[in-house]
DNA sequence: TTTTAAATGTTGCATTTGCAACATTTTGCA
DNA sequence: TGCAAAATGTTGCAAATGCAACATTTAAAA
């Protein structure tokens, strides 16, 4: 996926961040940072860490709504915070780039190309990432917990082209991100193991079926 | 919301629509724009019209994606157009602009402001997107029908700072956007109306109590 | 290493929900 | 205006699922 300042040199990043409103911080692991964070509408940039925005429903319900890997973006005006439920958590110690959005968008005076670069990769990310949210509206808007697995399954393996599907995290997440119980979930693999659907070897799932739906041919590797 | 040529003039709009590789489709009432479209990472910006984005799943389910207005702008490259359970159906009879994306991104010649003025829009917009999917998600991450339904009223009343709630679809709708069956959805909603909880007429929905989850006053207007 | 916490596995049960199969009402169109 | 189609309302029932309450395994921390 593109980063925030690919095609940018370092003297012009640095331009950058001096036009720019920036701050940057630095998180322990397994803290918030939202204590830390000034402003609703922030363009966030991991220099280094993990981080995890998850949201805590009245229901004792948990999601994680992203991860945030090395390099990667994200923005804080897409969730609703005022509602008190999200928080995100730095899952290592890490470091982070915060940029006023506003700062960014009202900025008129350069037209150098550097700014146009920076914009455009910003629009990169952001769109790939509308990518991701829609994929997970796909699954959500599967009604049974097989159906949910299996589109799942399906979208990973599409991914990749393989049959092999790396889980990217425990299943305990992975319950969270299908919006499903846990328990139901497993009792639901087992299901698919026992009627010889996929294999299971730790964070390592084996489709064993052809193909999901009746447009996606599986490649074989 | 911000449109595609907001602050673009005419004479501008006019050089950016020969710079981008264009085409204008002019579609009927209730027919599929699909077959006319070329190339899957294309920006469409309805001239004149109404679209939405569907997709019907090999189990028989509708779901809305995108309901596209008058001068909203939509993303084909979001959709996974490959697994053939996507449609855009024209519901008036429209006019579409196609713009490639990869011609809009890879231009390099112009550093022009309207050229920027353009990407910034497409960026306001994407991420204005974004924002819709989180809230779909939010939704759709609730595990029980009343939950939903509460889910989707707060968001709603909170746009809008309003107890008052106008459907912007008819309830058939409203199940396939919340994904859950129509006739179970009928049910709760009477439950609802019984316990004190909402008031419906047509499409007008008012709710009855002060706040839904922990942290949202409902301002009273 | 030991201890503590987190993750995973399992199962019974009450509840919720999807589904089917209708009746009725509203809407759009010829 | 009248007719067909779409939307809405209703209900019984089987199936799916969330939940609680555990045991067991694995991972992390002290």
């Amino acid at each position: 996926m593109v980063k925030l300042f690919d095609g940018i040199n370092p003297r012009n990043r640095e331009k950058l961040e001096k036009i720019f409103e920036t701050q940057t911080l630095h998180v322990k692991k397994n803290t918030s940072i939202l204590k830390s964070i000034h402003g609703d509408n922030l363009i966030g940039y991991v220099l280094n860490g993990y981080l995890e925005i998850i949201k805590n429903d009245s229901n004792g319900n948990k999601t994680i709504f992203e991860e945030i890997y090395d390099e990667d973006t994200f923005n804080t005006s897409l969730l609703t915070f005022n509602r008190g439920e999200y928080d995100i958590l730095a899952k290592e110690d890490s470091s982070i780039l915060l940029i006023d959005y506003e700062s960014i968008i009202e900025e008129k005076e350069i037209t150098k190309d550097y700014y146009l670069q920076f914009i455009k990769n910003l629009l990169e990310i952001t769109i790939a990432k509308g990518k991701e949210k829609n994929e997970r509206i796909e699954i959500l808007t599967k009604k049974t917990i097989r159906n949910r697995l299996l589109e799942y399954f399906s979208i990973a393996s599409n991914k990749h082209g393989s049959k092999f599907i790396y889980l990217p995290f425990n299943f305990t997440d992975l319950a969270d991100y299908l919006a499903i119980d846990r328990c139901a979930m497993t009792r639901e693999l087992k299901n698919l193991k026992e009627e010889g659907f996929i294999e299971i070897k730790g964070k390592r799932i084996t489709l064993l079926y052809e193909k999901y739906s009746s447009s996606d041919p599986l490649i074989n590797i």
